[in-house]
This record gives C-alpha cells, structure tokens and sequence, in this order.
DNA sequence: TTAAAATCAGTAATGATTATCGAGTTCTTT
DNA sequence: AAAGAACTCGATAATCATTACTGATTTTAA
C-alpha cells in the first residue's frame, strides 16, 4: 500500500477543505492558511486543490460568483447554495435510489458522479430582509 | 400587460439559445449569429444573456471548462454532463416530490429552484473510446 | 421635435485560474 | 554520504471568460 506523501503545505489545504463545512474557495483556503504559513502562495492552493480533484480526495460543489467551491467531504449529499450571501450549506441528501440515475445506464451513459444543488434565501438572509 | 420590446439582436440571442438543446456557452451562441449577424458583438451576447438570467427566462446549467452553459429551456428538467467532450445533455426529471425538497422549507430555506446533474461519459465517447 | 432611455460595437478592465521558471527540498540508489 | 531524479513551491506572467466603460446610434414617449 503507498504511502501518502504529504508536503506540510498540502497537508495545511487538505486539512482547512476537511476541517470546514463552508464549501469554500481556493482563496479562502489561502486565507485561512496565511497568517499560520507566512510563505504560502495562492498559487500552491490552486496546484494542491487539482491534485486533490485528481484524486478524488475533494470535489468541486458549484461555481459562486466566478468561484469554484470546493468540499473535503465526499460522501453523497446535496447542497443549498443562497442566492444572496452565497454561502453552500450541506443538506441532507436525498435517499440514493437506483430509478435517480433516471435509465442513464440503459441509454449508454456511465454515470460517475451525481449532484443536487438548492438555489434560494438562506434563513439568514431572510431573517436579515437582505435579499 | 407591459409589451415586451426586443431589439433585433436580443431576440436573436433569445432565439438561438430556445431552439437548440446543446446548452451553449456565450460563445458558441456568437458564433451561431455572427455569420448572419456580421456586426454582433460578444459583449451583446453576454449582455443580453445577463437580462435573460435576471428575468428568469434563460437558465444556467452548468460551468464546463471555465464556461457557463445556458438552456432557454427552463421547464425543470436534468442534465448529463460529459467529462470527455463536454457535452451538456437534457435528461428526463426525476418525479419532483416534495420530499426532494429534503425538509429544507421546515428549516427555513426558500428554494427558488433545484439542479440535478450527472457527470459522467456519454455513449459517443463510450464508443469511440475518448475516455 | 425633442429629450430621455435603450441598445450596441469596440475596447479596456477585471479577476479567477493556470502555466512557467528557477530555487530549494526530498527521495532513491549506490 | 553523494549524485541525481523527482517533488514542491513562491513569484510572476499568461490565459481566458466575463464585465465595465464609452461614445455613437436608435427607439420611445410626450
């Protein structure tokens, strides 16, 4: 079995995309990370992120505002995306039953990977009358 | 009731992206219209695509590649994207059950509108071996 | 007719993401 | 331990989709 050759820094970005439940961007990741690894480039976010994608390790949730979000989380489940504040919020996701894949396999398709996303109010922002 | 006043090129636009089921990008709707359309500009296309977006009567499927794709379609329907050739393509809705909503409105969401997608390889790639 | 509003081409600007490059660093094999 | 391949990274430049701006032209409404 191979072993996993972290360097500290991608260890630092897997660790923030796990850690977390905000869904968030590469530039937020780089945010977090900075002040504890002064010499971390944005550019090294990124590179790590697509590592990670090509892994399979992290996927990408949806595209807020021209930014990719990301999740460390790769267990099925939907996602709730405000419309307003533009947060990604988890929810649960909906039971997983064969007739989903909507007779995709019987015309020919392979289905690697299966999405639901939620666009609306947070209650947040409804709360806060900012949409 | 207000009399909705399209210009030449915004209807155009608007007409291009009801009538075809390819999910296009901006730029694959320019490259439609420009041959007839000689002075269209891309701008105009983002520009007008931008007011379908607001007034609800142009829907955003997905980013592929850097790319928004755009269905003028906006009856609730799925979608199966390739991760091959990139194609975007119409799939039968799953039943739209209020469960599907995943108890979101109890917990004091608004949906406003829900995306199912696959990802995945498409027959033609299947077949020709692309993957 | 006339002034405000809408539309647009052309172009510049923005901003997320990716590529490049040279400099360390780590691993491998001896 | 030494040599060299492979890995990692910061800094920076490049790419590319999308948006903003500007000035001209057209349409609308009074």
């Amino acid at each position: 079995m191979a072993k996993r050759n972290f360097s500290l820094k991608r260890n630092a970005i897997y660790q923030v995309l796990c850690a977390t439940d905000t869904h968030p961007s590469a530039r937020w990741v780089y945010d977090q990370l900075k002040p504890s690894i002064p010499d971390l480039s944005l550019g090294t976010v990124y590179r790590n992120i697509a590592l990670f994608k090509d892994e399979g390790t992290v996927r990408v949730i949806c595209n807020v505002n021209g930014e990719e979000r990301y999740d460390g989380n790769v267990e099925p489940h939907s996602h709730f995306v405000c419309n307003c504040c533009g947060r990604v919020i988890d929810v649960e996701d909906e039971s997983m039953s064969s007739d989903f894949t909507s007779g995709l396999f019987e015309k020919g398709f392979t289905v690697e990977s299966r999405y639901v996303l939620y666009y609306g109010i947070c209650p947040e922002c409804k709360e806060n009358n900012l949409h």
